[in-house]
DNA sequence: GACACTGTGTACTGTTTAGTATATACTCTA
DNA sequence: TAGAGTATATACTAAACAGTACACAGTGTC
């Protein structure tokens, strides 16, 4: 059950099909940390690395953030800000929202950001 | 800067004047944590506790547990599930949401709850 | 003046987080 | 066959997290 991992090495390997640089070692140094950490990571011999170095690995391998940072089983530190500023308002309509289909949620999404709210 | 201990200690205070077993201890005993911890606590002499403990000082204090959550500086583990199981779809909508005034989000928070979604 | 209760100061602890550093083994290729 | 590049195994670590344990000093009261 190591679903980050494996999302990592499958991204890496297919970005490596079209361009070497994206070998362990150099995507490593790109993103700022041991070869051996990140092949630990990704066998998933370690728990996913933080925040940040998730978000650093997203932007190298050109995965959406919000999406990867799931996967490592993490939230993302501005959206929960940002519900912490509003606690009650914010956890009534993701409770609201969590059995709903997903177009629901999305139709939602567009109207608000359409609207004139 | 110790919102979370000033709002436990107050809380806790006021419901004293009712009712005398809101001591620290009587309360540290019922959330099942040390007196001098719950002594810290709401001293800020250190950081907010766990979740748990916080939702379990919550509902002895007859608090909102995301509110408490909130001034602890955490987001219930619950909503941040929900939030993983879709998160690019949760992001953009509480990202569209952070500069909305309250009762933006309530109507919608009603429009959903009632509205057949 | 002993008892029961209050809150707090000090010292210590196990666990988790988030990695580093170094050494090793394999493969290609010039 | 030397050298460069590849991934991985092993050992270690500093800092943060989430508390416990115990002794102490003050206040009331019976």
């Amino acid at each position: 059950m190591t679903a980050f991992g494996d999302f990592v090495r499958t991204t890496r390997e297919q970005l490596r099909q079209a361009n070497a640089s994206y070998s362990l070692r150099k995507t490593a140094e790109r993103i700022g940390v041991q070869p051996s950490y990140l092949s630990k990571i990704e066998r998933g011999d370690v728990a996913p690395p933080s925040e940040e170095t998730v978000v650093r690995l997203a932007e190298d391998l050109q995965i959406d953030a919000d999406l990867l940072l799931a996967l490592a089983g993490k939230v993302s530190s501005d959206l929960q800000e940002t519900i912490r500023k509003r606690p009650q308002l914010f956890a009534e309509l993701i409770r609201e929202m969590r059995d709903m289909p997903d177009r629901a949620v999305l139709r939602l999404v567009r109207e608000v950001r359409d609207g004139e709210w």
